[in-house]
DNA sequence: CGCGTTTATGACATCGTTATCAGAAAGTGG
DNA sequence: CCACTTTCTGATAACGATGTCATAAACGCG
């Protein structure tokens, strides 16, 4: 910037003004500054600024989502992108792996980069951590799943209703004996899937029956063991309401393999790539991450522009699609 | 840190002295210090120390790529990030969309930001407007695509030997026919996926018929016309090498409507979601965008280490996957 | 014990920028 | 023409850290 000052002939604070297009520069002064500033291909540095500038402001969030390699994650961090770029705010993205050593260095590393907030799925058993931030008015938002030890606003899909509409999608058709594929217990999303689809069968005056219950199902090939001994029972179901993306494409293999996917019908939560493609085509109850990646970058920019009511949770709904698999009815 | 120094009962020296773990500190100083840091929650701030430090590193990488919810650009990005994390180094990702704006806007914003270094997916004409940075020794590598107007550091698929390799498969199970579903032309990768194509046809004899090579398909629904139009022809294709993810689903999905997919043969460029579970299950030439990533992060930290070798390209290979798509032989 | 070396510490300048303030120049109204 | 406001400009301090340097205490060794 000082070279900037000289080779224009003013001074550093003009220079400045001229960047920030501030009040009280002549045109004559402007248009010699923006020559030399782009005679030296300056770049303002804006961290520097920032060390003085009043709001002390980066310009800058913090994203922490399962893995940005997950479709999930990604379709928030787009959204999130999308809202950021639109003020100039750079997004700095990390990936989670369900590390809780992970989740706090990424926490740390965001904080000493002085980010302007923070939009994070965590997995710590507490979030209490963040409660110093917090208090001295750092905007965060937690997506997908809600913090422990911590009141702050939240976004999340309508697990507990979606799952209780696929479960009722299933009912619909005629099923009765309807197995529920989950996720491991200790997941908030998990247990909210879960009691959607206990909710259904109960409102539907059905007995869940515990043999068709099955969860901490980490990966595909659990998932698909779990199916083949689903349908290995004295009276398989005739249905299976699978709450987790991986889940479902397990669950997939597993029927084909058996030669059941036509007979057995499967809805998922979570949409599923290619999902129309395959055959019979997969029914889901799907869930909005670019709406739930918006809504969360909208609300930190509202914190960040005075907004002070209290935290509060906003609920996502789930679409349901229906495209084959979820429309098979029992024998 | 004047507020720990002064709870210590320390200057502001020596805090940073312990913070940054340097020599000459007694174990007793250390310790008063660690607890003070602790109880204030004190977290360094890095960009006020980079202002300052030798080195100027702002421990920050920019990453450039089509979109972070594409899940090419999410495996690269994911492979960028576990590379840069070993070095406490943060990552900016920013979408381009094949806008030419958004390329400068966001190289800017990096700039602005002081990043260490620049992992670029382009799409401008030129990518001249970074020679000065290049010049002043910012490591900059280019990743999918080769720059112009510019000598740098690429990674780059095997689009030619892949495209090859694709054609050569079909060619080896008798096809003749072989129709080339192509992007935009303009693209650098487009271009050398064709030549590969075109290359292999030649070295078996094979005469290429300008009917059976389509360019400039930019999204499924494009695909699919084209297929629909192949098959229409006097001698249709039989087999089909499709030079593009997108244009691979749409060409799947024609060929299904017409009821083609169990007697045209097809191979992919780039892998495609679930492929394995489609019927038939899709043969592709893979890239693999992990590599690409590790690589690129790894050059970014060697030039930093101070490597200073000249620019060159680095070719990941391609892996072709046979799942059945590919082998259906000519009728 | 004396002298050189190693260890330990803090004062102060500095990085690139913006905030504050002072002051000059230009315009306005009576 | 004078007082008063508005416009325009730059000197200087400050932001939160590190680099440099000076100084003092502790240590090692003949």
């Amino acid at each position: 910037m000082k070279n900037v000052a000289d080779l224009a002939g003013v001074g550093v604070k003009t220079v400045s003004r001229v960047i920030n297009q501030e009040r009280y520069v002549s045109a004559d002064t402007i248009a010699r500054v923006m020559r030399a500033a782009e005679q030296l291909q300056y770049q303002p540095d804006v961290q520097a600024g920032n060390l003085r500038r009043a709001d002390r402001r980066t310009d800058t969030l913090g994203l922490l989502v399962g893995s940005v390699a997950n479709p999930f994650s990604a379709a928030v961090h787009r959204a999130v992108e999308d809202a950021a770029i639109q003020r100039h705010v750079a997004v700095f993205a990390s990936s989670l792996d369900d590390d809780p050593e992970r989740e706090r260095a990424s926490v740390e590393a965001f904080l000493r980069r002085r980010v302007d907030g923070l939009i994070l799925t965590t997995i710590q058993r507490s979030q209490a951590y963040l409660g110093p931030q917090l208090e001295q008015g750092m905007p965060v938002v937690f997506v997908d799943r809600k913090p422990n030890g911590l009141i702050a606003d939240t976004v999340l899909t309508d697990n507990l209703e979606g799952a209780a509409r696929g479960t009722r999608h299933l009912l619909a058709a005629g099923h009765r004996r309807i197995a529920f594929l989950g996720d491991s217990e200790e997941i908030y999303t998990a247990k909210e899937r879960k009691r959607g689809y206990l909710d259904a069968l109960r409102l539907e005056g059905v007995a869940p029956d515990p043999r068709l219950v099955i969860e901490n199902l980490g990966e595909e090939a659990q998932a698909e063991l779990a199916v083949n001994e689903l349908l290995a029972l004295d009276d398989p179901p005739t249905a299976i309401f699978s709450a987790q993306n991986l889940i479902t494409i397990g669950a997939i293999i597993a029927l084909r393999a058996q030669g059941a996917s036509e007979r057995v019908a499967l809805v998922g939560f979570d949409d599923v790539p290619m999902a129309s493609l395959l055959s019979p085509a997969v029914t889901v109850v799907a869930q909005d991450p670019s709406a739930i990646g918006a809504i969360a970058a909208r609300r930190i920019f509202e914190r960040l522009d005075g907004e002070s009511e209290p935290a509060r949770d906003f609920i996502v709904p789930t679409r349901l699609i229906k495209r084959g698999s979820g429309e098979i009815r029992p024998a």
